[in-house]
DNA sequence: TTTTTAATAAATATCGAGATATTTGTATTT
DNA sequence: AAATACAAATATCTCGATATTTATTAAAAA
């Protein structure tokens, strides 16, 4: 007999979390395709075809369905099923808003309170990103890429790891993936090569402020740095 | 043939809302034993005990469990099923300190922006809230009122109600039911005369700085009555 | 033509059995 | 006696079939 659930390489965009259910597997793809826009906002997500394409039971795929209810990034109704949810510009500035307002404050405090391994990881997870960041600037490529949507987003949680909140990390996670799926969504439009080289540069203004332990200074980078991502992709906005 | 899923009057704590389906009524129903404490902290949850219970299948357990999964009111450990999730002091601190965070920032904006229909609207809830404490003081009764918790969460939402972010309410209501179920369970030591009059003034405080239009008064006025409500379960507490 | 009603098709929601994994208990070995 | 290996029991997880609801289409009545 073959064991059920085998240790396949786990899908793209999982944050490398081991799937130890079937169930997890699939909202971990489901998840991923919502946020890189492969499900379009406003799809129907039909749970007959669904299962075939993730290869697993109705019961499980609705399971699956349900995590990502709550993380808000499919929208069900009773007896008429789910589907992506949709997309606006009214939420893309409450995402931003509420993002900035959780994610500066946690900025502040990481910076008060961050120890040594804390600035440590920083500085790594900053290299990292950079690296990244030259590379696709020399590409002059504005495809998307996975490993810098992957190190932006540790340098982001490096920056307010300092700072000890669950909630605040478990809501900012949350929040940044659905900044994330707008990006993706616009991502041909926005990834030009001047936009990722302004990026780089506001991501260095934080990280300074940070490492120099400027609470202001870097909180109002950040703020600016997310405010401007999010003016960027409401510029090229067109919802349909 | 019978219809399969009757109109049967909601579960208690449901806060009115009609429930489509099955799944969605074991959602309620298992959140609100969770909140009221009738499913204790750390408790494990299995799916062969509860699916009698609450009268559904497993499928449709596991999707109602699911949901409080991202609530953060049930863990899951993938093949080691579901547990109601433990309590700590240094949760109820963060759950404390994320709500003030935002209720306080939701409440000033909401004082700023905030038209008559707003006004008037929380004028009516705290007169329900005002009736209700004071019968409850002359009932001089520390028994726990399912009345006062409704009113008293309608006077919270009322008062941040004139700031228009849906993020900002959804996550504050997770966190409210949070807090809400840290009361629940120490509530025969919280719930003493004293503490019941003190809750009140504070309510009134709250309120008068509001209407007044005096943010910085009413946000300060807010977080002494977050935070003393959770010294006040904090002092109590005895957690094991 | 427009509106209602009825029949059909499609999709959702639910259940319980069976497959898989973990835990508990027992025997065997060091 | 402690540790390991094995076996039974318990619980989790998964699936496909079935019941129920909603959506679609066609016919009948206004």
């Amino acid at each position: 007999m073959t064991t059920f659930i085998q240790r396949v390489a786990s899908h793209p965009g999982t944050d490398g979390a081991i799937a130890r259910t079937l169930a997890e597997r699939a909202y971990l793809s489901l998840r991923h395709d919502v946020v890189c826009g492969k499900l379009a906002p406003g799809e129907k997500l039909r749970v007959e075809h669904l299962k075939d394409h993730y290869q697993v039971g109705a019961s499980t795929l609705r399971e699956a369905l349900s995590l990502l209810v709550s993380d808000a990034l499919v929208s069900a109704e009773g007896q008429r099923g789910f589907r992506v949810t949709p997309i606006s510009l009214a939420d893309l500035e409450d995402v931003t808003n509420t993002r900035v307002k959780l994610e500066t404050e946690a900025l502040r405090q990481s910076i008060r309170y961050g120890d040594v391994h804390w600035q440590t990881a920083l500085e790594a997870s900053y290299q990292l990103l950079t690296q990244t960041e030259t590379q696709v600037q020399s590409r002059a490529d504005g495809a998307e890429s996975p490993q810098w949507e992957q190190r932006n987003k540790q340098f982001h949680e490096a920056l307010i790891a300092g700072f000890e909140s669950p909630w605040t990390k478990y809501i900012l996670a949350i929040l940044y993936r659905h900044a994330e799926r707008y990006r993706n969504i616009n991502w041909r439009l926005t990834a030009t090569h001047a936009s990722v080289r302004n990026v780089h540069e506001e991501h260095e203004a934080i990280f300074q402020a940070a490492i120099n332990r400027q609470e202001a200074r870097a909180a109002l980078a950040l703020e600016a740095h997310v405010r401007l991502t999010h003016d960027v992709v409401k510029r090229q906005a067109q919802f349909k």
